[in-house]
DNA sequence: CTTTATTGACCACAATTGTAGTCAAAAGGC
DNA sequence: GCCTTTTGACTACAATTGTGGTCAATAAAG
């Protein structure tokens, strides 16, 4: 019974981890360019996460000011593990071979990987 | 318009990526223990999948052998791909940090994403 | 003050998903 | 040759999701 995010409301809790406690206006006005949401939509994305108890509302006046109750790191460590339970296997190595033959690692990313096993190993 | 696999049909898949050309009841026995799910479930589920075009099917007499139409790997690939674009900026290396701190790698993995970035970097 | 715009609460509605039932054809058991 | 089982085709139906509308309170603007 984790609590289940889905993409569309996924793009709202971007914007709420970038920004944490502005209101509503200011996440349409934040999402703009990216999806083309009616303000309705954003106001029902909000309620559903304020339902599912993955955000904390603050009264403001006439108004709610939003704010993550769980953090983006959290949420990134959930989806991970889940995609490697469910297709990998629950290896992480497998997943980064797909993912250098799929889209290549930059130099960047090889050297901040180089580094991370390094510090894993001592 | 990517061909869209749920959880659920998911499991399907994966009982014909290992292995390929059964039928339906061949798969209903392999989830059992994994899914219990009704012979009915498994055939429903199979059927979106023909539609989808995730799986092919041969006559066999009374019944359809299935095989998949998407290799294991091209899905891995896409979904790795949308975990971190969705989730981590693109990057590999910030998954790959989220991964060995939510649940550590094992020495196996830490030497094989070694041998991986050695081959990497020719 | 009266008009207008904003906001949250509640409602709507089609598409997708999980889960399975009915039905008819056919295949095998006796 | 009838009965049972298996199978694919079609159908069902509630929950979730994407997308947005209505409404009433209220704040802001003139």
């Amino acid at each position: 019974m984790t609590l289940q995010i889905t993409p569309a409301e996924l793009e709202i809790m971007k914007v709420l981890w970038k920004r944490p406690g502005i209101g509503a206006s200011e996440i349409v006005d934040a999402l703009d360019g990216e999806q083309d949401w009616s303000p309705r939509t954003v106001k029902t994305l909000l309620s559903r996460l304020v339902e599912k108890g993955a955000l904390d509302t603050v009264a403001d006046g006439r108004r709610y000011l939003y704010r993550p109750l769980i953090a983006k790191r959290d949420y990134q460590k959930k989806e991970a593990g889940q995609l490697i339970d469910k297709l990998f296997g629950g290896r992480a190595a497998p997943l980064v071979a797909q993912l250098a033959d799929a889209r290549g690692l930059s130099n960047d990313d090889i050297e901040e990987l180089e580094a991370l096993l390094g510090r894993l190993k001592q």
